[in-house]
Order: C-alpha cells, then sequence, then structure tokens
DNA sequence: TATATTTGTAACATATTTTATTACAGTATG
DNA sequence: CATACTGTAATAAAATATGTTACAAATATA
C-alpha cells in the first residue's frame, strides 16, 4: 500500500495551476479526486509549510499557488511527500547474530539511495507547467 | 506501506550465493531476516516459478540457487516483486466529470513508467553476486 | 454585526494491506 | 517408520492509509 500523498499533492497544484487567479476550496479540489476533503487540506498544510501554496481562510477562502510553475519541479514534491522511495525492508531488525542480517538493511538502504537520487533527477527536469500542461 | 517482498528476496539470495553447496531450509533463512518462515517460502515460490531457485522437499531439503549469481541482475528480483513501483494514486476513481481529475491517472502512469524504466536500468547494472559480495 | 462559508486540526472509525500463525498433507532421508 | 523438511491454504493479528466527525477560528458579505 503506497500512500497517495504523492498523488494528491500533484493533483492539487495541477489544479491551483489552471485557476491560477482563484482561492480553490479543499472541497472543489477533493471532488476532482474524490478524496475526503480532510485528506485535501492535510496535503495542503505540507505545501504550506514549503511555502508552495497560501491559503485564506473564512467565506470564500481557499488556495493558490505562491511560486511560478515554471519554477518548481515534481522532484520538490517528491521529496515533501516521501521519506525515502524505497523497496522494501524484510524487516527493521534482521538477526544480529547472522552476518548477512546484520548487514542487510545498510546494504539494501545504499541501494535505495541510489534509487531515489534517480528518481530526483528524473523528476527534476519535470516542471509543474510541464506536466499541468499535458491536461 | 511497501511489502517487504523484494527484500526478502534479496535476502534469501544472498544467503543462498553465500553458503552454495547447501540446500537452506526456510526456516534458517527465516531465522537471518527475523521473518516467518512461511513467508519465506512464499518468496521461494516465486523465485522457484522463475527458475532462479529449485527446491528439496523433505528431510534435509531447502532451496539453492539454480542460476550463476553472475548472470543475475537486481532487476529481474524487482520485475518479479513488484507489478510497478509507483508513488501512488489519488483514487482509483478520480472524478470523470472534471477534465483535470479524468486524465489524472493516465498522467500519473506515464510519469511511473518513465520512473520504472529508470529503477530498471539502474538495477540491471547490479548482479547478485555484486550485491552478495559486499558482506 | 450576524450569518454563512471556509480553513485548521485533532480524535476517532473504517478499510486495506502486510505479516504472522496455525494446520496439515505430501515427500525425502536415514 | 520416525523425523524433518516443503507446499499451501485458511485465518488472525498488526500496521498503515483513508475516511469521518466535530468544532474552534477566521473572514466575506448581506
Amino acid at each position: 500500500m503506497i500512500s497517495g500523498k504523492f498523488a494528491i499533492t500533484i493533483h492539487i497544484l495541477t489544479l491551483l495551476h489552471q485557476f491560477p487567479e482563484e482561492y480553490l476550496s479543499s472541497e472543489f479540489l477533493a471532488s476532482s479526486m474524490n478524496v475526503h476533503p480532510v485528506l485535501v487540506r492535510k496535503e495542503i498544510a505540507n505545501l504550506k509549510k514549503n511555502n508552495i501554496v497560501v491559503s485564506k481562510e473564512g467565506k470564500n477562502g481557499g488556495s493558490k499557488l505562491s511560486v511560478s510553475a515554471a519554477s518548481l519541479t515534481l522532484d520538490t514534491i517528491f521529496k515533501m511527500t516521501f521519506e525515502t522511495v524505497n523497496l522494501g525492508y524484510a524487516k527493521n531488525t534482521p538477526n544480529p547474530k547472522c552476518p548477512i542480517g546484520r548487514k542487510m538493511n545498510e546494504k539494501l538502504s545504499d541501494l535505495y539511495d541510489e534509487i531515489n537520487t534517480k528518481i530526483s533527477s528524473e523528476l527534476s527536469n519535470i516542471t509543474l507547467e510541464k506536466f499541468s500542461n499535458q491536461f
């Protein structure tokens, strides 16, 4: 099971980019992706923490992009919504008495680090503008 | 939550490579990674289906590599243990009435396809032998 | 200023997925 | 023939993700 944070965040940003002049409500955004508005607000909280959107409370409130879509790359979103991508660990606690088990997580981590670097470099070539303009 | 299939399978293969002449039991393998032997047997079933290991039932039975560790790359394991790696979908059913929502999963899929290709090409440079010789 | 609407957030409930456990038939070894 | 394995299904438990409810605080606008 992979949390939909990345997808939800990309979806939010795409919508915000498509309606650049308006403050879009979490309910409107949620209805496009068919998830609960509270989930949307949680991801928006994360986007705000990273200074990517601004929100306005109260009536006619909502959220709006606060950076240019041409300068925001998907790599940033990737790093915001994943600790790291990994392909899993057998367990956090392999047997320390086994010389292989003892070092397995470390070696898997090294491997996953390489993969993350690749993904990041791939995503750093895709701006929100470019992604959004596919629609 | 990411299933540990990849990690468990790599762990199994590393142990099999370290003890190339022996049939290793699922209990021995499981004790190195501290998971349940039945989980190990399930991954071994997958490895057998892909003709990477052979097993012997009965007393003193267990599993053994049936391919050379130098010719097996981690890419093969990746493809065996993941449908695809993806960064998640907001939901399988975004709102079809929304022109953005309607096409989102398709565009995310395209993106994830690119990422998978990168990961595969990265992993195809790492043989089991190379990985295992780190220990 | 009162009302309606929206964010922000916490607390809890439900659903889904992963992992563990139990059970037992089948098979090879000695 | 007893023992020690695999193979596999069925079920239980644990972990995680998602949904829901609730409500305080903020703000537009009637």
